[in-house]
DNA sequence: GTGGTCACG
DNA sequence: ACGTACGTGACCACT
């Protein structure tokens, strides 16, 4: 006997969409409800197995369907754009798997449901239907039987209502009574309007006695019925038998393909991989085992790929390593194949195998260390991998990667392929060769060979397409005198890293272990039992449940424990403090004592990644290991900064900005009062405390001062009262007045914002002083929050990223000073507003005042811009 | 792999 | 009525 599977895809496709967080394709396009969609198909076609499968859409149609009651789904909420948009998305790619789907003009996918199960059993097959919607319980019957989707905290739980599980659902009841039991409860979602008055509890109870709304009717005058209920009954009868028929499904809609004749299609796996692959939609990739197409279609491809020449000897070899400086090179990570893309376009591959380890180091000192650099995808890490063997590369004099990076900082990750996609307009690569994956490539020599000659003709023509890109956005100058400039300078400080004292950090560790023991001790003294301290899951159990302590916030998954939420119950119980305690303790050992430890080189240092193409704002990030967040705040931590040490006959320097920040806000907004209040050199907090509220500077009271920080901050990040409440404590109104009262003072902030908002909103993107610009994809969105979200991101944007295109050019600056005055000093690591040098005791006078002398002048803002200047053999000791 | 938590600017 | 501060990365538990 045959299975059918029948599915309401819009039903599903909506629970999808407001229940899997929203995402969205590198280009923008909204895929959440694609995404959230066909996970749900394919977890149900594993789960069910049917023979044959049909997903249903409604198709409206040009005339109304039900003419008795106009008010019928008229005051339905129109479906948000992002969800509109991806419904022909989820269509497309059910059409590429093959999966047969069917909609009729004036009908929902509800009455194709219903006529197809009909249609099923009357072939002698079962039927599964597939809805999120409780109305297609009434098709159930001894052949069909109904998979109720729900979708909850992002989970999909799927149950199955046969008929014996409706009849336990529902006692009393049979399927075909869900549609009296509607005609007389009514239902608003649909705008079925019942029997005004008599809920689900009243209907049920009618139906229970009388078994039909028919009956019902016929037994109006039964003394089991309430004189009132009756009433409302007699009032509304013709509204009763009206919605009766709109809760009826319609078994007999037009259907295009009859059961039998539903069998899985051929499918086009090509089009489905450069779909997913167009929405970034990997793991459905993987799921579905795909395969990039083996040879891409002509049409997608704008680069005319040319057939690569191969140098297979050393004298071939030598006639070209004199024309490499300057053009596309690519290189294999295990560096046993390279190519590039000489004058002519020509490209020229190389195969160590054939050249031998002697031609692979002619052609990388050709490439990387001659006079004049490579255009390359990615160099400042194979720079930094030079370096540390002791070469001299030269700066690339362009970069692929930076390119892509400036003119859509939107992506986490600018591989080769990918950014290929981005700047050149694919649907899909012949992903054969990746640079992160050539590895693998061995032993597939001529294909490799081929794909690596492409990918390095990618390169080539990725660099004319940014160039003329930049060009047009105003970026040009940002690239070529802030980001290609850096790149340099990173890799010097990768390659340089910061000396670590790995015994000093051991002997910490072991200190810290005996305090977790001891407060491990009392804490399942405290709980009664011994638990898990580290999952917020038992612990939650711990302090909610078997304690009983009030629940503060409420995450997703359970109640939230975090610090700020223990802080409130502080009192509350004597388990909390401790809690805090081993919280940070553990911290301190789990992430910076053992996460440090285990990432010193043999040579006692510590190299971390500073990322240059990770943040949307423009700032470097730093990873493997994150030496941008070491402990600081807190006394405590401070024994961590006490292990990052000057070699001996050295010392640290520690240069940072003060308030760059709302220095650059005071700039940018032309504020007058704010700058006047930086010129006053007082401190910020205070002034703006005494402007705002009006008090004379030395009578600002710590809690006005206080109150004014929380406001300048907030006013970086895009304030709104709501928030500032919450974080200073006050009432929301409170907190409205501070900012009202800010804004009328400060007006060219709050004239600022606003034209920054309404740039923003206008234009989809904001910018920074020097041009950087960063797409904001959420200004646009048709949800409150997001938009929210996009506004205050746009008002944060350009003054964090300003600051940030500052302190770049700080760096270069001291790096190239520190070169031209031949101090031995050098930049080491980079912190957002600060910088730390490496040099000789002797040269600590010398390098401090450069320092805080480049990074002065590294902007001419309408403020000045300070920098406090500090020294000594450790960070923490070079941190006053 | 994701979510909760927490470290930094 | 709505309900979040902006930007990151690492660790742990848990699925």
């Amino acid at each position: 006997m045959k299975h059918l599977m029948v599915i309401d895809g819009n039903s599903l496709v909506n629970r999808a969409f407001y229940g899997v967080r929203p995402l969205t394709a590198p280009d923008g396009t909204p895929t959440n409800a694609v995404y959230g969609f066909l996970n749900m198909l394919l977890k149900l076609r594993e789960d069910f197995s049917p023979d044959e499968l049909c997903v249903c859409f409604d198709l409206k149609a040009k005339t109304f369907r039900h003419l008795a009651y106009d008010g019928y789904k008229a005051q339905r909420k129109p479906m948000p754009q992002e969800l509109a948009d991806q419904f022909p998305l989820v269509k497309a790619a059910l059409d590429g798997m093959g999966i047969p789907r069917m909609e009729a003009e004036g009908y929902e996918a509800d009455d194709l449901l219903g006529t197809l199960s009909v249609l099923c059993t009357q072939a002698g097959g079962q039927t599964t239907i597939v809805t999120g919607d409780r109305d297609s319980l009434q098709y159930i019957t001894s052949s069909a039987q109904v998979a109720l989707v729900t979708t909850k905290q992002g989970q999909t739980l799927t149950t199955v209502f046969d008929e014996a599980a409706f009849a336990a659902a529902y006692s009393g009841l049979t399927p075909p009574r869900m549609v009296d039991l509607k005609a007389i409860m009514g239902d608003q979602s649909d705008n079925i309007p019942g029997v005004k008055g008599i809920g689900e509890k009243g209907a049920l109870a009618l139906l229970t006695k009388f078994g039909t709304l028919e009956n019902v009717y016929a037994n109006l005058e039964d003394p089991a019925i309430s004189a009132s209920t009756r009433k409302k009954l007699a009032e509304n009868r013709d509204m009763a038998f009206l919605s009766y028929d709109l809760a009826m499904g319609c078994r007999t809609a037009p259907v295009s393909a009859q059961p039998g004749q539903l069998a899985p299609l051929q499918g086009n796996p090509e089009a489905l991989y450069a779909l997913l692959t167009r929405l970034g939609l990997r793991s459905l990739i993987k799921r579905l085992q795909l395969n990039p197409p083996a040879q891409p279609a002509a049409s997608s491809m704008p680069v005319a790929f040319r057939p690569y020449r191969q140098l297979k000897d050393f004298t071939q070899l030598e006639v070209v390593l004199p024309l490499l400086p300057g053009k596309a090179v690519l290189l294999s990570q295990d560096r046993t194949l390279a190519a590039a893309v000489l004058a002519d376009g020509e490209p020229a591959v190389f195969c160590l195998e054939e050249l031998g380890e002697e031609g692979m180091t002619a052609f990388i000192h050709h490439a990387f260390c001659g006079k004049t650099g490579p255009v390359i995808h990615g160099g400042k890490d194979l720079m930094t991998k030079l370096l540390l063997e002791g070469k001299q590369p030269v700066p690339p004099v362009f970069d692929t990667k930076l390119g892509a990076y400036l003119l859509d900082a939107n992506r986490g990750s600018y591989t080769l392929t990918e950014s290929a996609m981005q700047v050149l307009g694919f649907d899909a690569l012949p992903a054969f060769y990746d640079q992160e994956d050539a590895r693998n490539l061995l032993g597939v020599a001529p294909e490799a060979l081929e794909s690596l000659s492409q990918h390095c003709q990618l390169i080539a023509a990725m660099q004319d397409q940014e160039q003329i890109r930049l060009e047009e956005t105003g970026m040009k100058k940002l690239l070529e005198e802030i980001e290609l400039p850096l790149l340099p300078v990173l890799a010097k400080m990768q390659a340089r890293g910061i000396l670590a004292d790995k015994q000093r950090l051991l002997d910490f560790g072991r200190q810290l272990d005996g305090e977790l023991e001891k407060l491990e001790k009392q804490i399942d003294q405290l709980a009664g039992h011994s638990f898990n301290i580290a999952s917020p899951k038992q612990l939650g159990a711990v302090l909610f449940d078997e304690l009983g302590l009030k629940t503060g916030k409420k995450t997703r998954t359970g109640y939230s424990t975090d610090a700020e939420t223990l802080e409130k119950l502080k009192s509350a119980h004597p388990i909390v403090p401790i809690l805090l305690d081993w919280r940070r303790v553990s911290k301190l050992k789990s992430t910076y004592v053992e996460g440090l430890s285990k990432v010193i080189g043999p040579d006692g240092r510590v190299r971390s990644t500073f990322h240059q193409t990770v943040t949307a704002t423009g700032r470097l990030s730093s990873a493997d290991p994150n030496l941008q967040n070491l402990p600081v705040r807190r006394e405590e931590g401070s024994e961590i900064r006490r292990c990052f040490t000057a070699p001996k006959g050295w010392v640290l320097v520690d240069a940072d900005y003060s308030q760059i920040e709302l220095r650059v806000l005071a700039h940018m907004a032309g504020d007058k009062a704010m700058q006047a209040a930086f010129a006053s050199g007082e401190d910020i907090h205070a002034v703006t405390a005494s402007q705002v509220f009006g008090t004379p500077l030395d009578q600002v009271t710590p809690a006005q001062r206080r109150a004014a920080k929380a406001v300048n901050f907030g006013i970086v990040y895009g304030i709104s009262a709501w928030s500032l409440a919450d974080d200073i404590h006050v009432s929301n109104s409170q907190a409205q007045d501070y900012i009202n009262a800010y804004l009328s003072h400060y007006a060219g902030v709050r004239d600022f914002m606003n034209q920054v908002k309404n740039q923003a909103s206008e234009t989809g993107w904001v910018s920074t002083l020097y041009g950087r610009r960063r797409i904001i994809p959420e200004l646009k969105s048709s949800n409150f929050n997001t938009r929210s979200f996009g506004q205050r991101a746009a008002m944060n944007t350009p003054i964090q990223g300003t600051a940030a295109d500052i302190i770049k050019l700080a760096m270069i600056r001291v790096d190239q000073r520190l070169e031209k005055e031949g101090l031995e000093a050098r930049l080491i690591l980079q912190v957002h507003d600060e910088l730390i040098l490496e040099a000789p005791e002797r040269e600590v006078q010398t390098a401090a005042r450069l320092l805080q002398e480049e990074m002065e002048a590294a902007a001419q803002l309408q403020v000045k811009l300070t920098v406090d200047v500090s020294w000594g053999g450790n960070w923490y000791d070079a941190k006053k």
